[in-house]
DNA sequence: CGTGCCCCCTGTCAGC
DNA sequence: TGCTGACAGGGGGCAC
């Protein structure tokens, strides 16, 4: 579900109210969920204080400092939303009714409790050590937001795949953040069939797959995200960016350049939606 | 090593 | 009103 512009915008919205706070307790519901050990997963994390939360790609980062005799550790949690996961920071007062399927709860000791939400439960998350996180980190691509993120970067990893351009947008080991809404978005907007072959790419696709991609994960922060069904922000509340979708899930609809009716094909376990007269067909 | 397919799980919707 | 099948923002594992 979530994919980068969805979990900057829940980075951005936990950050004030979780900076600074402690957890006092770990609660967990669906082990499942865990990618250590549950008892570890309550002993590593309890006690600690959050000091600054992020993201990476389509990743949340949390990193925590826990007391232990005499000094401090850091603990870096990681949480990856999958297709439905949520999180939303509940103040102490607040109703909790529309979280009907809760797998980990954070109390903090401001009284509000962080809850990690997941209907189908592909979301996991995971404990690093620094060392650990650096290493995970390192085995994702870079982060098209980034400043340095330019478009001979782009073109040159490009170049080294045969795979559909729409696939490569999706592996995260090559670029970070990108699903599968805002890679046929981008390539709508960059007038480039999904099916290409990513080393086919001219040097001007290239240039217009890097200022479209980088557009359009910008405009959908702006938005607050994109809620089609499961998505939430921190504060519990839809992101906006649906209304402003040009291809995706549209199947049959009108082009919004041309009028030509939007088409559907599934490839690499996925749709891809596009437009057959502005984005041609490989040759 | 790279790539494509299946599967994890729950909910919703279209069609019969 | 069911029932069934298709499909959904992700990604790990496995066969080739």
């Amino acid at each position: 579900m979530p994919e980068l512009p969805e979990a900057e915008t829940i980075a951005r919205g936990l950050r004030p109210g979780v900076v600074g706070r402690t957890i006092e307790a770990v609660e967990i519901l669906r082990e499942d969920l865990l990618a250590v050990h549950p008892r570890r997963f309550v002993d590593l994390l309890t006690g600690g204080t959050i000091r600054t939360v992020g993201r990476r790609g389509k990743n949340l980062v949390l990193s925590i400092d826990v007391p232990e005799d005499g000094h401090e550790r850091t603990e870096v949690l990681v949480v990856n939303l999958g297709m439905s996961g949520r999180l939303v920071l509940v103040r102490p007062r607040s109703s909790s009714a529309d979280l009907t399927h809760p797998g980990v709860r954070l109390r903090l000791d401001d009284g509000s409790t962080l809850v990690y939400h997941d209907i189908r439960r592909f979301g996991r998350l995971s404990v690093y050590t620094p060392r650990a996180h650096r290493r995970w980190s390192a085995s994702l691509g870079p982060e098209p937001l980034a400043k340095s993120f330019t478009t001979e970067e782009l073109s040159r990893r490009l170049s080294e795949s045969a795979s559909p351009v729409r696939s490569w947008l999706l592996d995260q080991r090559r670029i970070a953040g990108v699903g599968n809404i805002y890679a046929n978005e981008a390539l709508f907007r960059a007038r480039i069939h999904p099916e290409r072959p990513a080393k086919t790419l001219t040097r001007e696709e290239g240039r217009r797959l890097h200022r479209q991609l980088r557009a359009v994960l910008r405009e959908a922060i702006h938005g607050r995200g994109t809620t089609l069904r499961d998505y939430r922000t921190s504060e519990g509340s839809e992101g906006s960016y649906a209304v402003s979708l040009r291809v995706y899930g549209r199947e049959n609809r009108p082009c919004p350049t041309c009028g030509t009716p939007i088409e559907r094909l599934v490839f690499g376990g996925r749709s891809a939606y596009y437009c057959p007269n502005c984005q041609r067909r490989p040759k």
